[in-house]
DNA sequence: CGCGCATCTGACAACGTTGTCCAGGCTCTA
DNA sequence: TAGAGCCTGGACAACGTTGTCAGATGCGCG
C-alpha cells in the first residue's frame, strides 16, 4: 500500500454534523485557511450537490435525475429541460465513484511502466492513452522505477481501485501476486518484457531478431572484433539482445571474447568504463552494439572523444540520431505500436471474449545512418 | 471455496452462496467465452470476495475486517491472525471504489497535459507523479493535444472520478468551467500557461525572461538580423516568448522587420519553410531563435543544409545537444522542477489551508555549446 | 461474589449512484 | 365509455466500505 507522508490524508475522517445555522455561523468565524477542506455544509464532497438535491431542485425523482444524466430513454422533454436547468444552476456532476461502485466497472485501465520521464515509454504510454480514450476509459499510470516490489505495489493498488484492465511493462520476474486478480476479472496485458512465472498476454519487440540483424550488419561490413554493451540480463530484453549478439557472431563462425561483453551496464559512468575498456588494449573492438538508447547515447559521447573512428550500432532509435556525424545507425523499436498493440489486446480481453494467452513479437527495423557503415580501423 | 462453517445471516440479501460442487459445474458448463464478465457466484467484479466474504470466513464480524484491513486498533492478535488468514486465502482485496464513496477522498490526482509523448512533458508529468507517490496518491493522466474541448472534456471526467486535486497544463484560455469544481474543492494548480478567465495558482517557466536573454546572447555576438520561429501567440509560452524576443531587439535599438518573424510554426514543414524564407532573399538572418523544442530541432536540419554558418539558439534543451556540430545553445527550462513544484503547492492546498491564488516563476538558464556564439556570416 | 470498567466486537446506517419494479395517467380501440 | 396497453416517474434496494454506538466479555477490586 502507499503510505501517506505527510498530513495529507486520503484516509479523512468525517466531518462532524453541524446543522445549518450553526454552519453559517462558522462561514463568518472561521478563517478562509481552513475553508477548502472542510466545507460544510452537505457531503464530504465539498459542498457538492447530489442527484437528491438536483431531484429536489427540478421536483423530479432521484431516477428522473439519473435518467438525464446518463440519456436515458423515457423523460418527456419538459421533465427534461427542468432538470438540466438545476444540474446548471447547481453546477452538479455525477460522482463516479457511486456509479463505479453500483456499475463495477470503472472505465479506467492502469499503466504500469518504468519510467515515464524516458523517452522510450512517453509515445508508448501515449498510445495506450488513446486506444483507452477511444473506448472510453481513462488511464492511470504509475513508474516502478525499475524496482519489482514498488512495480508490484502500484499494481495492486491499481486492482484496488478496480481498474478494467492493466497493461504493466515488468521491472520484476514473478508476478504470481496478480493471479488473484487476473482470475477477478482484471484483464492483464504485459508489453516489451514477458511475465514471470504466470500466463498471461505479452506483446514485445523482437529483441533477438533485431539484436541479430544488427550485429550482422557490423558483420556484413568487415568487423570481427565487436564490443556489446548491454543492461543486467536479468531484464528479458537485454538478454534476448545479448542471446541475438551471440547468435549474429557464432553464425559468423567468431569466437566472442568475454572481454568485449558488458553487461548490467546501468549508469554512463558504468557505460563509459565498459567503452574505453573494450576499445583500448591489444586487440580492441572496432565495433559497438549497443544494447539501449541510454547505452547509446553514452556510446556516442565516448566514441566522440576517441581519435579511432569506431562503427556504432544502437538498440532503440533516438531522436537527432540522423544529424550527428555521423549519423547514428539503429535497430529501431516502435514504442507506440507495441503500446497500441497491447492496449487493443487488453479492449479485446474487456470485450467478454476469454482469448489463450499470447505471445505477440513486433518486427524491429534497421535503420542505416551511417555510424553502422565504418568499415574496422586498426 | 466458502467456509463450510461459515452461515449466511438471514438478515443477508445477497444472492444465495453457491456450493462447491454447483460452482464446479458451472466451471464446467458455461463457455469460457461468457466466464470473465459473468462470473459466478457472488458480486459484478467478477467472484471478487468482499469484506462480508472475509467475516463469514474468519467467524468475525464485517467491521472487525475493516479494522483489521485498515491497521485501526482494538483487535486481538488472535482474531487479526484468523482475519489475515481469511483474506489470504480469499485473495480479498479491499474496493477502493466503495471506500471513496465512504470517506470522500479518492488519494488520486488528476495531470491534464499536452502529450505524454513530448520530450518535455515526460520528465514533468514523472515529477508529479513522485510529489503524488509521497503524498500517497496515484495519478491519472491524460493527453489533451492542444485542444481546448478534450482539455475540459478530460479535466471534468477527472473531477467526475472525484480526484482530489488537478494539475492542468491549459490548452484553452478560458476555464472557468472549472469554477464550480474548484468551489466543490478540488485542489487545481496550473503549470508552464496561466489560467485563463479564473483566478487560480500558476506555476511557469520565465519565458519572457529566457527568450529575452537568448536573443540579447545572439546581439552580444553582433547578430543584428535575427530570426524568430515560434508556435501560435494564442499560446501564452510563445506569445511571451516573442514579448521576449521583441524586448531583447528593442533594447539594441533594432526595429524588428516583420519577415524576420514566423508564428503559428506548428508543424515541421511549415517550420522549414519559415526558416529557408527568412535565410533567403536580400538581408536575410544571420540568427535564428527558436521558439521551442520542437522549432528547434527542424531549425537544425535545415541549418545542416545550409550553406552559411547561422547561428541558432532554441527554447527548451534537447537531448544530445552537445553532441551536433555546433553544440546547440539553448535557454532550458526545467521541466521536473515545474511540475514537482506544481505538485508541491497542489498538496498544500490539499492540507487545509487555503492560500491565495499565486503565480510562481521558475527561471531558465542559458546553455552555451556553440551554435549561439556563432558570429554572423554574409 | 457481584459490580464496574476497560477492552473487544458487531449491528446498523450512510456514502451517491443505478437497476427493478410498480403506480398512475394517458391514449387507443372496441 | 370501459378496458387494455403504453409511457413516464418515483420508491426502494443494492453496490462494498467505514463511522457510530451499543452490546458482550473478561478482569480486578471491593
Amino acid at each position: 500500500m502507499l503510505d501517506a507522508t505527510s498530513s495529507y490524508k486520503p484516509t479523512d475522517r468525517a466531518p462532524p454534523p453541524v446543522d445549518e445555522s450553526d454552519e453559517r455561523q462558522d462561514r463568518r468565524i472561521v478563517p478562509e485557511t481552513t475553508r477548502r477542506a472542510d466545507r460544510l455544509p452537505g457531503n464530504r464532497y465539498g459542498n457538492r450537490p447530489t442527484m437528491k438535491d438536483v431531484a429536489a431542485r427540478a421536483g423530479v425523482g432521484l431516477k428522473t435525475v439519473s435518467r438525464v444524466v446518463n440519456g436515458e430513454p423515457g423523460v418527456t422533454p419538459d421533465t427534461e429541460r427542468r432538470v438540466q436547468e438545476a444540474i446548471e444552476a447547481l453546477g452538479f456532476r455525477r460522482n463516479d465513484s457511486a456509479r463505479v461502485l453500483r456499475k463495477g466497472r470503472t472505465a479506467s485501465i492502469g499503466l504500469v511502466l518504468e519510467d515515464l520521464a524516458d523517452p522510450f515509454y512517453g509515445p508508448l504510454s501515449r498510445a495506450v492513452e488513446e486506444v483507452a480514450r477511444a473506448h472510453g476509459a481513462l488511464l492511470i499510470n504509475g513508474s516502478s522505477a525499475e524496482d519489482p516490489e514498488r512495480e508490484q505495489e502500484l499494481a495492486l493498488a491499481l486492482c484496488a481501485r478496480r481498474v478494467d484492465g492493466l497493461v504493466v511493462i515488468p521491472a520484476g520476474d514473478d508476478h504470481r501476486y496478480l493471479e488473484p486478480e487476473i482470475r477477478a476479472g482484471v484483464a492483464t496485458v504485459f508489453v516489451d518484457r514477458p511475465a514471470g512465472r504466470i500466463d498471461a498476454d505479452v506483446v514485445l519487440s523482437d529483441n533477438y531478431g533485431g539484436a541479430r540483424d544488427g550485429v550482422a550488419h557490423l558483420l556484413a561490413h568487415g568487423h570481427r572484433r565487436i564490443g556489446f554493451i548491454g543492461d543486467m540480463p536479468r531484464i528479458h530484453t537485454a538478454a534476448e539482445r545479448l542471446r541475438g549478439y551471440r547468435a549474429a557472431m557464432e553464425d559468423a563462425g567468431i569466437t566472442v571474447d568475454e572481454r568485449w561483453m558488458s553487461l548490467g551496464a546501468t549508469n554512463p559512468q558504468r557505460v563509459r568504463r565498459a567503452a574505453e575498456e573494450m576499445l583500448s588494449g591489444t586487440d580492441p573492438v572496432t565495433a559497438i552494439f549497443a544494447g539501449n538508447n541510454r547505452v547509446t547515447v553514452t556510446v556516442i559521447r565516448v566514441l566522440a572523444e576517441h581519435s579511432r573512428p569506431v562503427a556504432l550500432v544502437g538498440f532503440d532509435d533516438i531522436e537527432l540520431a540522423d544529424l550527428l556525424q555521423p549519423g547514428v545507425t539503429v535497430v529501431a523499436q516502435d514504442a507506440a505500436a507495441l503500446g497500441r498493440t497491447a492496449a487493443e489486446r487488453l479492449f479485446r480481453q474487456l470485450e467478454g471474449t476469454l482469448l489463450a494467452p499470447e505471445r505477440i513479437e513486433l518486427p524491429t527495423r534497421l535503420i542505416t545512418r551511417g555510424s553502422g557503415e565504418l568499415p574496422p580501423a586498426v
